[in-house]
DNA sequence: TCATTAAGCGTTG
DNA sequence: CAACGCTTAATGA
């Protein structure tokens, strides 16, 4: 596999990649920024494996990426899609524990990689930082229930639904809008299903209202619309 | 046997 | 050129 550049970003840069940035003081912002590299991930390459240390907090500066784990019977599980702007691992920072998941980039991917010496510094200096772990860590919860309902259901509209509602999360993922820019493939590859289930759950939503498929890529008016789908039968 | 999927390919935007 | 839809052959329940 093909290492990625690695980058050293500006100040600039940094409040462009990363909302919680606004919430910090700017000698906070400045340790940050030194703290954070960049690297590029190629198509289906791993980002970790389940059981790797990776001490980094990491933020999607572009791409998509699919945290996955093995169930039981041996099938790859999605448990979240990470659009851009999303920022995950802090789980594993901070308990200093291996990595529970695979992190897989579903398309090229750039990601912004934080030392867990500077996510620690800025966990104990920063009030603007908690804050927004706190803020984050709340969201996840609410994902994580609403996960649990999911693995009852294995109605592939549903999945769909869930999947895409994790992606439309405005307080984990603040870039992104009403629309997002992503195939019909890489919706499959989330939901954990194939490329035909996933086409023809995507039609059954529109149908029913819940969204818009466009080429290569969904709109969506209301998210609520999307947690609140049920399977029709 | 029937259902589901990955792979290949033609079409389309 | 990449996303999509369709066909087909393999897989497996």
């Amino acid at each position: 596999m093909l290492e990625g550049l690695r980058d050293v970003i500006s100040l600039d840069h940094l409040r462009r990649i990363a909302a919680w940035s606004h919430e910090l003081s700017e000698p906070e912002a400045e340790r940050a920024r030194r703290g954070i590299i960049e690297k590029t991930y190629a198509k289906g390459a791993f980002i970790c494996h389940q059981g790797d240390r990776f001490e980094c907090w990491a933020g999607v500066v572009s791409g998509l990426i699919k945290v996955a784990t093995m169930s039981d019977s041996g099938k790859q599980v999605t448990l979240a899609g990470v659009p851009e702007s999303g920022w995950f691992g802090e789980g594993s920072v901070l308990k200093h524990e291996p990595r529970r998941y695979d992190l897989v980039a579903l398309r090229e991917s750039r990601l912004a990689l934080m030392d867990a010496a500077t996510f620690f510094w800025l966990y104990e200096h920063s009030v603007g930082f908690n804050r927004f772990l706190v803020c984050q860590l709340n969201e996840r919860v609410g994902h994580f229930i609403g996960q649990v309902e999911n693995d009852r259901m294995l109605d592939a509209p549903a999945r769909v639904a869930r999947a895409l509602a994790t992606i439309f999360n405005p307080a984990l993922y603040p870039g992104v809008g009403q629309s997002i820019a992503i195939t019909q493939e890489e919706i499959g590859l989330l939901s954990g299903l194939s490329r035909q289930v996933t086409n023809q759950a995507l039609k059954m939503l529109e149908a029913a209202g819940v969204l818009t498929v466009g080429r290569g890529g969904v709109t969506v008016r209301d998210r609520t619309d999307l947690l609140a789908y049920r399977t029709r039968d």
